[in-house]
DNA sequence: TGAGGCATGTAAGAAGTTACATGATTTG
DNA sequence: CAAATCATGTAACTTCTTACATGCCTCA
């Protein structure tokens, strides 16, 4: 039920609204961590208040709620963050193509690791703005601190994934150093 | 479908049965990729066979089944690779954690990044030697390169996972520089 | 022959997706 | 007032997990 305490999380840091968290884990979470649409959300913050992990602090205009964690909410992260996992469950659909790259002919994989470079290159250039953001702030208070971390491993996956598609690209050409030759079998 | 694919990326190396595809899963795609169970892996093989995409190649001893891709499973693999989607989907439980250190008291934080980092050199060594037993092979064929070259996308995320706990250990310090004062509350 | 690992499977339920639906507010 | 966007929600379906079930094969 990671995405339960995916919500519990931000909720940590201030109450929001679905709609807010929404975007918060499409801004913060979804590139490298979590992803989630609004309809699995809603529900969830409804069972979640249901099992007083949130409460509705306020109700606005449209509909609207507002939801706080409670203490048994915090509880309940703190409890799931404190247990290790016997085994780390991933699912990337960007690493999963990379892995199979190689079941395309040189000539279909070039572009795909191209297009992934450029991928995590313009991540690369968004994250390095955010972290230039926290850097900037003179006191790095806790929270701004923190902010600061997460946005250091993001840089450090996309740099790490943009250094391995240039190289990769490399290979691919010493792999085939005369495209032009006649091929015989 | 993501599994389907995964799934089809290994049966293009060569036949396997669902028990084989998921070893393979455990052992490749697992830590980085894609995590499967075989109560998925068996189904999936099954319905893949109703749809066409790989047949049965051999009955062994126990109702063991081996699956070949066929070709038109070769042909939906080449077009989910070739389609590039809207949106990268990510669901990373252990980086889900780091993105929630920030909720934790520092003293909590601590064991669990180092943790973290204990994980990841683990994980850095095991692949260093799988891309030290591909670099020992000599003429460097195409399926011996390919392997290589995955491996070597592991062992760089893993190595940036690894370098990003220990810095984020030494913030941690400075966020709290002087742990070894006498300490009255 | 019994214990343990090999190998395959199913059933029930939880998690997540896609598509549809709706009313409120803002902007032109 | 029409169109776009904000904000929330539901229904049907697919994917994935957990737990259970079973029979084979090897080794002592």
């Amino acid at each position: 039920m990671s995405l339960r305490h995916a919500l519990l999380g931000l909720l940590h840091e201030g109450p929001a609204s679905g709609y807010e968290l929404t975007k918060q884990v499409e801004q913060t979470l979804e590139r490298s961590a979590w992803h989630a649409r609004h309809s699995q959300i809603y529900p969830e913050l409804t069972k979640m208040a249901d099992a007083g992990l949130v409460e509705v602090v306020e109700e606005g205009p449209r509909g609207r709620r507002t939801y706080a964690i409670t203490e048994a909410g915090r509880v309940a992260l703190r409890d799931w963050m404190m247990a290790t996992p016997a085994e780390p469950q991933v699912r990337s659909e960007p690493l999963l193509r990379m892995f199979l790259l190689s079941t395309l002919d040189p000539s279909d994989a070039r572009p795909l690791l191209q297009a992934h470079a450029d991928e995590a290159a313009a991540e690369v250039s968004r994250l390095e703005q955010v972290v230039a953001y926290y850097e900037a702030e003179q006191p790095l208070e806790r929270k701004r601190l923190n902010n600061r971390i997460l946005a250091e491993i993001g840089l450090r996956q996309e740099q790490a994934s943009y250094d391995w598609a240039v190289w990769a690209l490399s290979e691919l050409d010493s792999q085939k150093p005369a495209p032009s030759t006649v091929d015989g079998g």
